[in-house]
DNA sequence: GATCATGATTGGGG
DNA sequence: CCCCAATCATGATC
């Protein structure tokens, strides 16, 4: 008895109140405890081990009946109370977490948390412009990003979800855990109150950590996404045609005016940037190398040919036999303009922009007319090989003319290897 | 997977 | 700002 009052004095944080541990009495004279002193309860307690689990139960009811309970239970509360004050008032102040703020907007904005269709796609829709990107395979993209973004948000709720029945099912656990306790152990309902907000921002965290990883993961997508729209990706047949046929029925000039390119543009359904990069990449890639090109060049001189065949005749049986200039424009509405234009431009300073570009419209026709019969009438004429188009087609006069006739192997093909 | 084709980018010139 | 030339990077093809 005098073991379990020193034991108490030891473990209850009184240590500083028993100045004379080897006297029961003395304790429980500084202490102003009644003449039920602590030792009898704690007997009581310790005894409690000993009994089986209904007799447990009963001791445990009639204490939790006796009269004093309620005292004992407010008194204990209160030190308990004091004792963890310090610790209280820093977890007390709970203001919105800025970073778990500023995810949530991104999330937000991103379209992965709130309202279900409208977000997605307005993100989507939102990279879309933002990449500017050409409307021709735009869709697939879009699409695929939409799903992809689609995925991460189903991910995303049902992850929080999760973590939500988890933390409900935790608190609720906890409370009534406590709340038992209570009963025989001094628990405030206010402690129980701080249990749960711990355990709420315990949860919270964890929440944290998934809005994090899903904003990463939107990110990534993100960029991924207008990587690939920023990829090359071949133009659909149509446009090439569109493109090449303006290129070979222009050869002599092949510079399209801003109003053609945007024409051409809307024809191919691609930027106007990427009409200007590609007959960029088509003039220097065609004045490198015409013989390849010549094949191609002789195919769409034929179907602009055809088209100018059906389109003067037309005209000569309701009026005069169609000039040159029209008869090679075929169904380009743009031609006439573009071409108009174009020999004003006089590119090379040599005078020469009109006068070439008539001569090889009359040529593209002719040779187009002459096709039918054999190709090696046209090369023998002295107009259509390929030397001759590149002696009345020096659209700069940088070109380097050696550069055709050079083998593979030379110059250009060790660049090609040099480069990577 | 090596190679060619091709759209895009970069750097320099005017 | 437009063009050329070289180069990069990827798609297509073999």
């Amino acid at each position: 008895m005098d073991d379990q009052t020193r034991m108490l004095a030891g473990l209850g944080g009184l240590g500083g109140l028993t100045q004379d541990v080897g006297d029961p009495d003395s304790v429980r004279k500084q202490l102003g405890q009644p003449q039920q002193d602590i030792g009898d309860i704690l007997q009581q307690i310790m005894a409690i081990t000993d009994e089986s689990l209904d007799e447990a139960q009963a001791r445990k009811h009639a204490l939790n009946c006796h009269r004093m309970k309620p005292a004992l239970f407010s008194v204990l509360c209160e030190i308990k109370e004091k004792t963890v004050l310090s610790i209280r008032g820093v977890q007390e102040e709970d203001p919105p977490d800025p970073q778990i703020m500023r995810l949530d907007n991104m999330l937000l904005a991103e379209g992965v948390s709130g309202p279900e269709k409208g977000g997605g796609s307005a993100a989507a829709a939102a990279a879309a412009a933002a990449a500017g990107g050409s409307p021709n395979d735009g869709s697939i993209e879009h699409s695929d990003y939409r799903a992809k973004l689609a995925q991460i948000r189903q991910i995303y709720h049902s992850e929080l979800e999760k973590y939500e029945q988890a933390c409900s099912e935790f608190t609720n656990h906890v409370m009534n855990l406590l709340r038992e306790q209570s009963r025989t152990r001094p628990i405030s309902p206010k402690e129980i109150e701080r249990m749960v907000s711990i355990i709420h921002r315990k949860f919270s965290s964890i929440q944290m950590q998934l809005k994090q990883s899903t904003c990463e993961a939107v990110m990534i997508l993100r960029s991924r996404f207008l990587d690939a729209r920023r990829k090359r990706r071949n133009f659909n047949k149509q446009a090439t045609e569109v493109l090449n046929e303006y290129f070979y029925s222009h050869l002599s000039n092949p510079y399209p005016s801003e109003e053609a390119k945007e024409e051409l543009a809307k024809k191919c359904a691609i930027t106007v940037s990427q009409v200007s990069n590609w007959f960029g990449n088509k003039r220097i890639r065609y004045k490198k190398n015409i013989g390849k090109f010549q094949e191609e060049a002789n195919l769409y001189a034929v179907k602009t040919a055809v088209d100018a065949a059906n389109v003067s005749a037309q005209a000569s049986q309701a009026n005069s036999p169609a000039t040159p200039n029209s008869g090679s424009s075929g169904s380009y509405s743009l031609s006439h303009a573009g071409d108009a234009y174009l020999g004003l431009r006089s590119l090379n300073g040599e005078g020469l922009a009109v006068a070439p570009s008539l001569q090889q419209q009359v040529d593209t026709l002719h040779r187009a007319t002459h096709l039918t019969a054999g190709y090696e009438e046209l090369s023998g004429s002295g107009l259509f090989t390929p030397h001759s188009l590149d002696a009345n087609n020096s659209w700069q006069d940088t070109t380097n003319p050696s550069s055709v006739t050079s083998p593979p192997g030379a110059p250009g093909s060790i660049h090609s290897d040099t480069s990577n």
